[in-house]
DNA sequence: GATCCGTGGGC
DNA sequence: TGCCCAAGGAT
């Protein structure tokens, strides 16, 4: 097996041109903190950069180190992640927060294998933080480096299955110069020129050598699965307001839906909560009160299903227990919840 | 390996 | 409008 041949120079040279200036980015041989590095990453999955900077900013702002983290409450932390989705990424980075701190004096591993080992930290990540924050050459792959890799070798396997070639071909082009750089190098260029679609191969440094250039078939790779359709769910969530103009919110469970987050009672969406039956919709609120529907409806669209929620409605005083009465104003909820409240304020 | 888990922007 | 997708991880 012959190591692959790979435009470096071009790579580096198209980066320092066109890089992007984020606010949790340096350029070799400075390293940012592994703080910032670590939380933009964890921010950044399946999460487009524009959408992750006023968070990170936020954030950074609130905690500017990691055990000023690690010392805030849990609801506090969740609250400031509502919007950002994939909520489940705010407990591990919580729990990891305390983690650090508590047992490694507040400074993050700088290697692969301790990276690994907290929770929230899979291969790519524990991969982009050795790299980025401690200069180690590890390997460094998302969706966007599959992406130019796939086409420069012209990989056909479909993913997932070609992870392992596509990795193993990372190793082999990997330079030994700016190891922090590098990685970051090619997600920027997969994100501006590599594209999913209309990739930019006319102005592209990368052309000259890649294979599916050559071939034709730079739009077609990498190969993915077909996505299966998204069933249609219906559910209804209850809006309870008291005489102080506070409304009735729960926390939900850590595992399922929206887990962890403050939310509206709700049911028929998920499989835990309950059936909901249109015909009969008060049937699973939260308590007695004198429900109305909402003369609208949300919509909304989740990874594997899209829902329709209708809206009970309720001016109702001291149902439940105290403790879940929240003030509903600077509360930050997730989108779906932000939505259902936007038709109930209209109403109440 | 397959499934679950959010959201907003681009086309 | 509807579909695609984005710096993945946990189970």
């Amino acid at each position: 097996m012959t190591i692959a041949s790979f435009p470096v120079t071009a790579i580096f040279d198209w980066y320092d041109r066109h890089g992007r200036s984020l606010p949790w980015r340096r350029r070799w041989p400075e390293l940012a903190p592994a703080y910032h590095v670590w939380l933009s990453e964890i921010m950044l999955q399946q999460t487009v950069v524009a959408t992750v900077i006023p968070y990170f900013l936020d954030f950074t702002r609130r905690w500017p180190e990691i055990c000023d983290l690690a010392a805030a409450g849990q609801d506090e932390v969740m609250a400031a992640w509502a919007g950002l989705g994939y909520y489940a990424r705010a407990r591990n980075l919580h729990r990891a927060a305390g983690i650090v701190c508590a047992e490694h004096e507040g400074r993050f591993p700088a290697d692969v294998e301790g990276l690994r080992r907290l929770p929230g930290i899979g291969p790519y990540t524990a991969g982009a933080i050795a790299a980025i924050a401690f200069g180690r050459h590890s390997t460094v792959v998302d969706g966007n480096i599959e992406r130019v890799l796939a086409r420069y070798f012209a990989i056909t396997t479909p993913l997932p299955a070609a992870k392992a070639e596509i990795g193993a071909r990372y190793d082999e082009i990997l330079p030994s110069e700016r190891p922090s750089d590098f990685p970051q190098a090619l997600m920027d260029f997969a994100n501006a020129v590599c594209t999913p679609r209309n990739p930019g191969c006319g102005a592209c440094p990368l052309a000259g050598g890649c294979a599916a250039r050559r071939a034709g078939t730079a739009e077609a790779l990498p190969v993915k699965a077909p996505k299966k359709t998204k069933p249609q769910r219906r559910g209804i969530a209850f809006v309870a307001i008291d005489s102080r103009g506070r409304t009735f919110m729960e926390t939900r469970a850590e595992r399922g839906m929206l887990g962890g987050m403050l939310a509206f009672p709700s049911a028929g969406w998920t499989p835990d909560d309950g059936v909901y039956d249109p015909e009969n919709p008060f049937a699973s609120a939260p308590f007695g009160a004198d429900w109305r529907m909402a003369g609208e409806t949300v919509s909304h669209v989740f990874t594997h299903f899209s829902l329709t929620m209708d809206v009970a409605l309720a001016e109702h005083d001291g149902a439940g227990p105290p403790e879940n009465w929240h003030p509903v104003r600077p509360a930050r909820l997730p989108t779906l919840m932000r939505k259902v409240w936007t038709v109930a304020r209209r109403q109440l």
